[in-house]
DNA sequence: GTCTATAGGCAGATAGAC
DNA sequence: GTCTATCTGCCTATAGAC
């Protein structure tokens, strides 16, 4: 399914996106996109006005696409700590040629990006906060998570562990290096036991 | 001690090396370093001949840096744990006015660097990885630290969640947010108790 | 929708005077 | 060491023909 043609908006979009991905947002330009699809530059400007534009709809996409993503682990992965490695998986998958996550990458360019892409990336990480903090509460209310404190507080180590997972694995160009990373934080941090900041007891 | 008058090349190192950490290397100019210690780029370019010289010398320096940070807390530091959480001190320092930490910023922007630009990276990574390792295996031994599998694989995952936890925190302007979760990294991953990645007997 | 042509600016970098 | 002046090239963006 949705296998059509593809028109020229959403290439622009896939090439741009790899772009960003890989280089950074001010390390790429229209000319870039332009020559890799064998359009003239104009013609981007004509489906994105602006830098700017491209940028927003890129992230629009993104978080719609992230947002399925979670939609459908939710409804294929009962378990709640299937779930996690599920989440971590979708990582997984970004990181290729060269990729980071694209928010992961804009978070770096934060300070030099247009406004409404700032909100775009402050609330793709909201959003996935949230959806984390859910599925550690729910696995610890059916005890196959075990962990204490909050879960909004684990849901934070985790998006940022996994970001910075990609960040550090990127430069060596080690996928198995991002996925023992991602395996400790989720089994250690959030599935059998994990020890309290101070004094906890622990589980089991 | 060590407050003389500052020459020109420090100067120069000290606003480029801020405008990195807060841009991104493809984020700030020759004009804006220029701009802002009012003298002209001509000059910049004496001392340090071009963009990719300058990259070199900020990744020196800032090397140099941390690696007499880290000897310091070998030095002041007699207890393993204490040293982690000096070391996590250390990244909470450099987390000020929307900076990241040079290395996690330039790894960023990794696939646009220069050839000695990515060695410095990547050795900056290789470096803190060996340090911690060792700390972890001594805390192991002497019984202040307790965890299962390889010191090298949670020195990977404190450096990544530790950078991690700038990329996204720094958008948040949340100094807290960054300490809770580098708390949580600390004090979960490597005191008290761990659970390993699969089926082990948990500590304690 | 896509093109060519071009504007206008800023990037990194150099020459040569002081 | 630092300056002014300048170069060349790329950047984002626009105008107007097809």
């Amino acid at each position: 399914m949705s296998k059509e043609p593809a028109d020229t908006a959403t290439k622009i979009l896939d090439v741009a996106e790899r772009l960003v991905q890989a280089r950074g947002f001010n390390g790429f330009s229209y000319a870039d996109v332009a020559d890799e699809l064998g359009i003239s530059k104009a013609a981007l400007h004509y489906h994105f006005p602006g830098k700017a534009e491209l940028g927003e709809a890129l992230m629009e996409r993104y978080a719609a696409r992230f947002a399925r993503a979670l939609i459908d682990v939710d409804a294929r992965e009962p378990d709640a700590h299937a779930k996690l490695q599920a989440y971590a998986r979708l990582y997984a998958d970004v990181f290729q040629d060269e990729r980071m996550c694209l928010c992961g990458m804009l978070a770096a360019d934060y300070a030099t990006l247009p406004d409404p892409m700032r909100r775009s990336v402050v609330r793709f990480f909201d959003d996935n906060e949230v959806w984390l903090a859910e599925v550690l509460d729910e696995g610890r209310r059916a005890g196959t998570l075990r962990f204490t404190g909050s879960a909004r507080e684990i849901a934070r180590t985790i998006v940022s562990g996994l970001e910075g997972a990609m960040l550090v694995a990127r430069p060596y160009g080690d996928t198995a290096r991002f996925q023992t990373i991602a395996d400790l934080l989720i089994d250690g941090l959030a599935a059998e036991t994990t020890a309290p900041a101070r004094r906890g007891r622990s589980a089991r």
